[in-house]
DNA sequence: AAAGATTGACGGTTCAATCTTA
DNA sequence: TAAGATTGAACCGTCAATCTTT
C-alpha cells in the first residue's frame, strides 16, 4: 500500500494517478472542447466562459472588473476577449451607470443567440466525454473533491 | 435528487459541480504552479512536461516524435520547447543513430541537475495545493474517474 | 509517396505602462 | 492617490507549408 510522499520524495503510484490523471484529462477535454466550439461557432473557449456568465444576466450584463474574476482571468485578457466578441456584434460595451470609470459588457440579441446555439453542441460535447462515463456517485465524489481543493 | 440532463437540456446541479469544479481547479493549479515553475526556474509547464519525460530514461533520452505524443503535443510545438530547452543548455538534440530522418532529445547533465532543482519545489507544491487536502479514498475515486473518462 | 521534423505566420494570453475618472 | 479599464510589446502554442530522409 503505498501511502503518502512527504518533501524531497517522488510521488506515490497513488498520488501519481490521481494528480496525472487530472491534468491529463483536463488538459485534453479542453482542448477538444474548445476545438469543436472554434470549428462550429468560431468561440474559444475564453470567449464561450465570458458569454456563460453574460447570460446569466442578459439584462444588465456584467462590471467588467467582476466579469474578469468571475472567468479567472487579468483585466487585461478580459478587455481583449470582450473586444473580440464586441467587433463580431455579441456583445456591447457601455459605461457604467453610478461610476464613469468602470464599463459593463451586455449580450446583444445576436449574442444571446450564438451563445445558446453554441451551447447545445457544447454540452453535448461535455456529455459525451466527461459526465456519461461517470456515474452519480462519481460525480458527487469529484464535487467533494473539488470542494476541498478550494477550501 | 437532481438526475441527469440530456440533449438540449442544461446540465443539473450535480453534473455542474462536477465539470465546473475540475475547469476551474485544474485551470487554477495548473496556473498557478507554472507561475511558481516560471518565477523560481524559469520553466513553463510546458517546458517541466517535457524534462519529466526525459528524466524518466536520462541516457538514451527519447526520439521526438514518442516525446511529442507523450506530452500531448503536436510535433510542432515541442519542435519549440526542445529548442528553447536545447538554446538554455538543458537538452542536447542528436540524431537518431538507426533513422536519418529522426532527432532524439537526451538531457544534459545540467538539465538533469536544473530538472532536480524543479522537482522539488515544484511537488511540494502539488502537495500543498492538491494532495494535503484530498484523503486517500479520495485519490483513489479520482484515478477511478480519470480511468473511466480515458476509457 | 510517406514519415520525421522544422519553420513562417497568425491568434491568444499576459505583464508593465498608460489613460481616465473618483 | 487609487481604482477601472485599455494598450504596446513580448511570449506561447498551433496550423499549414516545407525540407529531408526513407
Amino acid at each position: 500500500m503505498s501511502a503518502r510522499s512527504s518533501h524531497g520524495e517522488p510521488l506515490t503510484r497513488r498520488e501519481l494517478a490521481a494528480w496525472r490523471g487530472m491534468l491529463r484529462v483536463s488538459f485534453r477535454l479542453r482542448r477538444d472542447l474548445g476545438a469543436q466550439l472554434t470549428r462550429e461557432h468560431g468561440l474559444s473557449t475564453a470567449d464561450y466562459d465570458v458569454l456563460v456568465r453574460l447570460a446569466d444576466d442578459p439584462a444588465r450584463g456584467m462590471r467588467m472588473s467582476d466579469l474578469a474574476d468571475a472567468v479567472l482571468q487579468p483585466r487585461s485578457s478580459l478587455t481583449r476577449i470582450v473586444s473580440g466578441l464586441e467587433a463580431r456584434g455579441l456583445v456591447r460595451r457601455e459605461p457604467a451607470p453610478d461610476d464613469g470609470r468602470g464599463a459593463r459588457a451586455r449580450l446583444t440579441r445576436a449574442g444571446a443567440a450564438a451563445f445558446r446555439r453554441a451551447q447545445v453542441t457544447h454540452l453535448d460535447g461535455v456529455r459525451r466525454v466527461f459526465l456519461d462515463r461517470l456515474t452519480d456517485a462519481q460525480l458527487d465524489q469529484l464535487a467533494a473533491a473539488w470542494a476541498a481543493i478550494e477550501e
